[in-house]
DNA sequence: AAAGGTCTGTCACGAAACTGTCACATTGGT
DNA sequence: ACCAATGTGACAGTTTCGTGACAGACCTTT
């Protein structure tokens, strides 16, 4: 079974504990963050299904971190949990790009069940995101990332880095990566391409560490633990 | 301006009719089921962008046509509109399949910004306003501000642009944006129309750093930094 | 109707990036 | 040490995109 991550963006450490106590068991991987700051950091590493926003933290209002987020990752849902139980202030959190919004207190099955319906929107979004190490794909922007960084690959090398996180872990020979990429219904092409690719492949990952060749047989990406 | 329809299934004719002239003037229309033989004969017939449901109904209970709802349409919207506030009968309704559920009495403008939430996540979004950086388009208006500033875009610039941040942070291959903007049934467009009216929108912008370039498939717009 | 303006699609050209190939160096297994 | 596989640096042809220019279409004004 699969696990479905979510950022808990909260500082009353008691709530999100219990959140989290809750939830777990469910087949949730809960990851609490106590600041903005602290959010901001990981959703640069890593993009879970789903977060979960606070309005009042000690560094800053949560609508702020929800814009932000919206300006980067439009699908990633987002569920304020806050005490601001007005209606202007529900309206201005759905203002700024929240998928739902809840009162504090909440009974959690309920959380539960919205955490649900937005999952279930927001489809398999999981399907997004290939990490590898500190290498990550976001395929619908079409972008990569290492140590947090956005690098610039040619078509041809995030094509082949593409494959390879899709497989990662599994070895594939050099002619299914060339079948693959460089297939132009049977058109030969030059083996050595292939290795030049990874060649220019490695130079830009600062990382080329989890890209392994696997001699006389292909290549095959892992992280490296 | 695009009319965005919806069909609200409830039986109190005052609660109904309070919806809906609240939501038709901001450019909803709003059509009344007073049972749900009716709201199956209209679904039938004609698919709304949302609908609004309320779950006691002289012929049957709302959870088994949204049950009903989901076997047919699976992404079509639906909103729970009850007096039943117990935990249970929430998840109830999202476990037979909604999307949001609000219990009554409440707050129109609140309703009115969960019916936005759910559209733009169905991929409806009937958004007035998109912004990236600096850079701001009011749709009603059909206007697009820069640093608070109105600016004039020739018609294929405003389409282009809107196309872009509608799809913000996602990278949109040149094909996509062809066929969104020109295709006029498989008329064949110079692919350079794209470049130069690119170049255009960009010379008018006086914040092109949003509009990325990804070479060999598109472009992207996000916001920066 | 004529004149002037904007909008639009197309073209040609050039800079920059990308790509495939070669020749040669290095590596790793036996 | 030998050989095959892979890595490396260089190079030239190709592709892609940006840019300026232009002519026809359309609209408004005179």
């Amino acid at each position: 079974m699969k696990v479905t991550e979510l950022y808990y963006i909260e500082d009353d450490r008691n709530i999100a504990l219990a959140v989290k106590e809750y939830l777990e068991p469910k087949n949730f991987k809960v990851t609490i963050c106590g600041t903005l700051a602290e959010a901001r950091q990981r959703l640069s590493e890593h993009v879970p299904a789903c977060v979960l926003l606070d309005w009042n933290m000690p560094d800053g209002r949560g609508d702020r971190l929800c814009r932000w987020i919206r300006g980067r990752w439009k699908e990633l849902p987002v569920i304020f949990l806050t005490v601001r139980g007005d209606s202007a202030d529900i309206v201005s959190g759905f203002q700024n790009g929240a998928d739902d919004y809840m009162v504090k207190p909440f009974e959690l099955e309920v959380l539960y069940s919205r955490i649900l319906a937005v999952l279930r929107r927001a489809g398999n979004a999981a399907e997004r995101y290939l990490s590898c190490d500190d290498i990550r794909i976001d395929r619908n922007r079409r972008a990569v990332f290492c140590h947090s960084e956005e690098m610039s690959l040619s078509a041809a090398e995030y094509e082949l880095l593409l494959y390879l996180m899709q497989n990662k872990g599994k070895t594939v020979t050099r002619e299914r990566i060339l079948a693959q990429i460089w297939d132009v219904n049977g058109n030969y092409v030059n083996d050595n391409t292939l290795t030049v690719t990874v060649k220019r492949l490695r130079d830009k990952l600062s990382q080329p560490a989890c890209l392994k060749t696997v001699r006389s047989v292909g290549y095959r990406m892992e992280d490296t633990l």
